[in-house]
DNA sequence: GCAATCTTGGAATGGTTGTTCCAAGATTGC
DNA sequence: GCAATCTTGGAACAACCATTCCAAGATTGC
């Protein structure tokens, strides 16, 4: 007997996350929600709660939608130090060029948004997000290990943090405007010190 | 014959930058700012400009105060490995405990809070920082390889250019409250990953 | 001590914030 | 087609935002 939405729930939070994810939480209004989605306050309130409600669903929907399939992808590759190069490769390309240029990460961002205060629900987004990198690429490291792609006595739980630090900061030096090359540099550098010295002679 | 002012203006913009560095500057407002630092509007008006104003000061402050001492102590220390690894243990102490513990760094946490307007000055102030930190860097590696200290066939650049966004990489996590220890084994492991596999067999 | 000149406190402003509320509209099962 | 039930648009709201303004106060050179 009920009435039915009049839109697609799942479009519009598509809508909402690239809004905070370019111009971050703080300094965007609800105004601006309802006018890029076309739909009412009415509307929005109903489906997703207040504000603090929405972000936290919209940075969900990110790390699902964006995140996720790529760490996915990662960990399942099983060509070694090649598959780390190709994350780094395809993540510098999203941050500098196409649809999303100089947007950053919407989680790295989240971090420096943080407010003190009782943040929870958004931090444990945060540690899951950052456990899935880590975890994709301790997979792609023993996968290089195993093909004796790396230099001997490495730390490899060690190296999956270092690299996983390092997308975070190409995350955020790519929306100050950083070249691709001078990113591309840093990860090349990274990768290049994880083989054996006979590589680099 | 006029009167002057009755407060000191470099210790008003301390006080600014440990909010705006803890809070970020769109979820702090003016009204924050005049209760914490005891001044009255129309001194801090009269004094800094508006809010905008305000922040670059207090950003600049910032970079100032707290990273071109650290960035000069870098580049200025002639013992190589052993300089690079002392930044980052003080990074990792600063960014974890005392005082300022898990409020991050505020240059990273402007990265992320840039709007994609016209943050042009702001900008430069970031690009600045970190070619700092990057030249520091650069500095110190070649203390280093001037002792030996690193792997044959080593990139000075892109190693400079890695270790700068590791740092950037610290900064983000420890705000989401990441552990002293994993911090320190991403750095170790990236330090060790320099050295000639010598020094880890 | 005087007058000139800047600073200061605090009220006032207009705009924006997130949120709520309700009448009007749409869709359902029967 | 009917009523029940949810959704929708848009007005209304109080709280807060950054900023401005001015009378009152403080400090200076003389």
């Amino acid at each position: 007997m009920p009435d039915v939405k009049h839109f697609d729930p799942d479009a519009v939070l598509d809508q909402v996350v690239r809004l905070f994810w370019r111009r971050g939480a703080a300094s965007t209004g609800i105004a601006e929600v309802v006018a890029e989605t076309g739909i009412s306050r009415s509307s929005l309130y109903a489906t997703f709660g207040g504000k603090r409600d929405l972000y936290l669903a919209a940075l969900r929907g990110y790390v699902e939608r964006h995140s996720r399939p790529v760490f996915d992808r990662l960990a399942a590759d099983e060509r070694g130090l090649p598959a780390i190069a190709g994350f780094f490769g395809g993540l510098i390309a999203a941050r500098c060029t196409g649809e999303h240029a100089r947007w950053g990460c919407m989680v790295s961002n989240a971090h420096a948004s943080l407010d003190g205060a009782e943040d929870d629900d958004v931090k444990q987004v945060l540690d899951a997000h950052h456990d899935g990198l880590c975890t994709a690429m301790r997979a792609a490291l023993r996968a290089a290990g195993r093909r004796g792609q790396l230099r001997p006595g490495l730390a490899l739980e060690g190296a999956a943090q270092t690299l996983a630090l390092l997308a975070y900061g190409v995350n955020l030096r790519s929306r100050a405007g950083a070249s691709p090359a001078a990113l591309t540099a840093a990860v090349e550098a990274a990768l290049a010190s994880l083989t054996p010295d006979e590589e680099n002679r």
